[in-house]
Formats: structure tokens, sequence, C-alpha cells
DNA sequence: AGCCAAGCTGTTAACGATACCAACCAGAAG
DNA sequence: CTTCTGGTTGGTATCGTTAACAGCTTGGCT
């Protein structure tokens, strides 16, 4: 078992040629005589070789890599679970591979990973950036590294991005509850320090101003970070003398959990469209966005950043739809 | 904007010392004057640098490249987005970032993405082998490449793998469904091709065998790949003259998109649990398996073989748990 | 015959890092 | 004063591959 790599050497011994003519036909394209060809393959497949793309990527150090880096919070997120899936798509139509790594929103961890990647040479890096200045990938895009981000903005950086209107789609979801006469209108997501909490925070915040409501703390959860988490949260406000007669769930996760701990009654829209939503009783109203065609858009523009694209950063923004199934169209104590 | 990147050459140049001496800082370790480190790390720091690791692993051929592959179906299934999340949460703690590739259950796809894995020296694989020979594996594993297989086995290979007792646990689940009162029971799965499908399905057909049942092909639906097909299948049974009165669905996915087209008095058991199982109407009675304990498992085996465990191939068969919620009790027309 | 073009193949020198060995220096010991 | 020791540093070759160029055939043409 010496377990020993064949090389190119080894190749051309045994079809008595040089390196140079095992390459040329390994790689294609160039002119060799087919007899010649025909011996190196034969050498290929009785050796077992296969090229050693990291001998190759270090002397053709101008070139690309063909490889990409994806950071994401966690994979389990089914949100990001679709990123990764249509991100690595598009990545193999293009010839390359994909790294994957997980910050768990911690930016430590996130620079750590992003560290290991960028040592490795990847061509570019799509992004769920965490919380916190981002200010320390600068030296990276210096040196070429291409950066896309999906889903949330970068603080502290000047990339792509694509994402949704989080702040207008909160805004009408609580702009409907209000009109249905909800006035006590829970609100749940992960720290607003992460762009897209604030976002939708902000447009939660801006239908009650809008309508006057004076917005009660008790009833705003920031920091709220998995399902359990998420159910404690609704039990507590439950248990206020004056509880919720609606509640926004930020994303698919904290729906999750919310769900297990919501009275049917409760009014009730979640930020991401999920398979049983219509199922439930009573079937969940949301705001349904596209994971799928927000990486594949991400993707494409880190490609074609990869391929020399030099124009200015710029943020696509793609729709949202409201879903009205019905639990977000319970009455609430002040319906007309 | 030359976005080139500094070597140690340059690093060395601009402390005035040889790239030898620039190694010993960067890698720590060795003994290199105070004085000469400090002004190492400075140009350092001036210049940017970052250790490229693809000319350290040329060099150092012979040790590992701290990058395992791990190949998926598909990411967005949550089984495999948990695998996924265990496996890369493991590789980091080991110091390797992980290449994540989706096979979509197609075998030549497999074997490119796994190619293309290989060409970049990976250690090591986890795998959820795709329905088909994986002998095109061996000379990868003769090579040194370590290899181990989660949730299924890999036919025509002989490498560690990480399962469940699929045969078993849906046998129990279904002769439950028996003892209830069930004769017509359908079965949805993907391609018994699949190991893991192979096994539950014949769970199933020893459990209707056993009780004197004779299978039903117009109840035993294979290759069903996803949550809509899952759906049409349900209503085509349906719509039979003599329709199932309890179904069983192989895996998450199908269970998503089966419970869209059932009826609430059709009896229900799913393999794998989901967060809203116990939400729904009736609760849906599953077959949970823990993905996170399973990957991680997996790739606790994988580094023990990547750092030199060579004991023979082992099978290691992780618990399966009924939870019996309501959907899966309701009563069949022979109910004693 | 003489010459050139076209097609094929080989030689050499990198890519960026590190293993291995040699060289250097100061101070200690003889 | 010489030799030795130990800590520090540098030189050289090499990992597997390919770009760039050079050299060799062969055959066609004048």
């Amino acid at each position: 078992m010496a377990a020993t790599r064949p090389t190119m050497k080894d190749v051309a011994a045994e079809a008595g040629v040089s390196t140079m003519t095992v390459s040329r036909v390994v790689n294609g394209g160039s002119a060799v005589a087919p007899r010649t060809a025909a011996r190196v393959e034969a050498a290929v497949r009785k050796l077992g070789y296969q090229r050693d793309d990291v001998a190759r990527q270090l002397r053709r150090t101008h070139e690309l890599s063909q490889i990409i880096g994806l950071l994401v919070d966690d994979v389990t997120d089914p949100f990001m679970a679709a990123v990764a899936s249509a991100a690595e798509h598009v990545a193999r139509q293009r010839g390359s591979v994909m790294l994957i790594g997980s910050s768990r929103a911690d930016l430590r961890r996130e620079r750590e990973v992003i560290a290991a990647f960028t040592a490795r040479r990847v061509d570019g890096l799509i992004l769920t950036p965490a919380a916190g200045s981002h200010r320390f990938l600068r030296p990276a895009q210096a040196q070429g590294t291409k950066i896309v981000c999906v889903d949330r903005a970068a603080p502290g950086l000047e990339v792509d991005a694509v994402v949704v209107d989080n702040f207008g789609a909160v805004r009408e979801a609580v702009q409907q509850l209000v009109a249905r006469g909800h006035r006590r209108i829970g609100y749940l997501g992960d720290t607003p320090k992460i762009w897209t909490f604030g976002e939708r925070r902000r447009g939660y915040l801006a239908a009650l101003g809008a309508a006057g409501i004076i917005a009660d703390p008790a009833l705003v959860r920031d920091g709220v970070r998995n399902g359990p988490e998420a159910a404690a949260a609704v039990t507590g406000m439950l248990a206020l003398p004056d509880p919720p007669t609606a509640l926004l769930a930020g994303n698919e996760l904290l729906a999750f959990g919310a769900l297990t701990a919501a009275p049917r009654d409760l009014a009730f829209v979640a930020f991401d469209d999920f398979a049983l939503a219509a199922r439930l009783t009573p079937p969940v109203t949301v705001i349904a966005q596209d994971p799928v065609a927000l990486a594949t858009s991400a993707a494409h523009l880190l490609f074609a950043r990869i391929h020399g694209d030099v124009s200015p950063p710029r943020t696509v923004v793609m729709p949202t739809r409201l879903i009205r199934r019905g639990s977000g169209e319970l009455p609430g104590p002040f319906a007309a």
C-alpha cells in the first residue's frame, strides 16, 4: 500500500515520451500524433493517473483556481440550504468547485474560515455576512478575490449584493395586521446588527409608527437565534398582562419555533415561505422570497466579476410576495 | 489594480531576510530571534501577506491537504443539510475545509464532482452515494483517499458506512399500521436502487408479507423524487377504486409533498422527523433518526482513517425512534 | 538536389513554499 | 588563543505541472 499517486513523469516513462507530451494529451487541444496520444492514454489508464490540480494551479498562478467559497450562517437553515444548493449548481455549470463554511453568526469564525479559503486561492466568495464590520476583507479584495453578498449587505465593504426589500415587505405585512384591527403586534428577530434583521425590524416599527401605535419593548424580541428561543419568547409574550394579538416571525426557523407555542387564534405572519404553510391550521400567511433566485443571481454576478466585470458594485433587489393564507388575516380586537 | 498577491519573496525583501526565515516566522515553532521575527511580522502586515497553501501543499506532497469533500444528493433536503452542517463542523474542528457537491442523484455527475475533488487532493470523502456501482472509486481509494458513506452503503465498494436500520424501522411502523386495522397501505419512495430506499421498501414489503397481505403494485410508488411528485402520486392512489387507508412516506421531502394532497383521515407515517410535525392536524407520526449524529460519527470515522486507522471497514448502525403523534395511530377499517 | 513549412516532440525554467544541510556568530570552555 | 557548542540564518533542490522556445522529421515545392 504505497498509496502514492502517479505523476506525469510516471506516465511519461510508461509511455516512453516526455512529460510535456503527457501534459498535451491530458489537457487536449495541442497537436499530438494519434499514435503517441493513444500510447499515452493507455499509460494513463494503466496507472490510474489523474492530473494534479494543485501543481497545475501553482504553475498557472495567474489563471483562475476554479474554486469559489460560500459562507453561510448555518446550512441547517432552509433558506441557507437553498442558497448553497443554487450557488453550487451555478459553480458546477461554470466548471468550478465550491468550498462551504458556516460562521454560526460568529464574525471571528467567519474571518477564520475566509482566511482558510483565500489561502487556497479561491477566485471568489459568496457571503451571508455576520454582524460586524467586514473591513478585514479589503486586502483580499485588493488582491483580486471577488466578493458578492446574498441576503445581506456587508457593513464596511463595497461589494455587490443581492437582497430583497426587507423593510418594505415587513412594513406592508404589519400594515395589513393593523388594518385588520391589531394593535398589539409582536416581533421576533435575530439581532438587528445583522443587516437583514435590522431592515425587517425597521419595517415593523415604521408600520406601527405610521399607524400611531407606540411600540412596546416587551413585544419586540431581538437576538432570537433558533426555534426553541422563539418558542420561549412567544410563551413569554403571551404571559404578559396585555398579550399580543398578532405576531411577525422574522424568518423560517423562528416561525417554526413560534408556531409550536402560539395558539391558533393568534394572527401570524412569517418571513419566508415553507412547504407545509398551507397545511397548518390556520394556513400560514407568509412573506415569500425566492432563495434559489437570489443565490443564482449572486453566483452569476460573482462569475461575471471573476471574468473581468469591473463595473461599480451594484445591489440587486429581488421581489417578495405576501401570500395570504389565513393566519395573517385573522381579525384583531379593533376590527371594523 | 495589479491585483497580485505578495509572496514570501516580497516579504523577505521587505524585511531584509531570506524566504526561509519568513517561512519559519509564518509557520511558527522554529527558532527565530525575536527582533528578526518582529521585523518579518511587520513586513507581513504591511504587505498583507498570507501563506499560499497551494504552493505549500505542492512542496509537502506527502502531507495532508486538509481538505475533505462532501457529496450529497441535494443540500435542499433537510436531512442532507443537517449532514452537511455536522460534517463541516467536525472538519473545522480538525483544521480542514470542506468542498461540497451535489449529485442530484445522478451517478455520472457524482463521478465528475468526485474527480474534481480528488484532483484537488482531498484527504477524504464523505458520500451519500447515488444509485449504481461505485467501483470507479477504487483507484482513488488505492491512492490513499479515505472514503466514508453516510445514510447509505455504496454498492461495489468496501468502505465505512454510518446508517440506520431502515429495514427494521419501516417494518415496525408498517406492522403498527396493520395492527391498527389497515390493509391498504401505500408506500412512497425514491428508486430502490438507492440503498436506503431499497431497505425501506424491503421493510414495508416484509411487514405486509408477515401479515399475509399481498402488496398491491398500485400502492407502491418508487422513483418519487420530490414533493410535487409525491403529491401527484398520492392523488393518484386516492383516485383508485380501492384507495389506501394508510400511507408511509419514505423521507421528509416526500412527506411534505404527500401531506399537501392527503386528507386528514388518511393514516400517515413519515421517515424523518421535522419541526412542525406536532403542529399539524393530526400531529404526524414519524420514524426519527438523528442526521447530526450520523454525520458527526461519519466525519470522526473519516478523520480517524485519514490519521492512519487501517482497521477493516465497519458499518455503524445508529438508532431510530418511532414517535407516535397521532397520524400513524388512526384506526383502519379492520380495527378490532 | 535544395529549401521551407508544417507538424510533432523535447528541454529548460519557472510557479511559491519548505526540507535538508551548511554556514555563521557569540560566548563558554580548555 | 583555539575549539566547541548552540542558537540563528541562508543556500539549494524539489514538489508536479506547464509556458516558451528549440529541435527534429517529413514531405512538398521549385
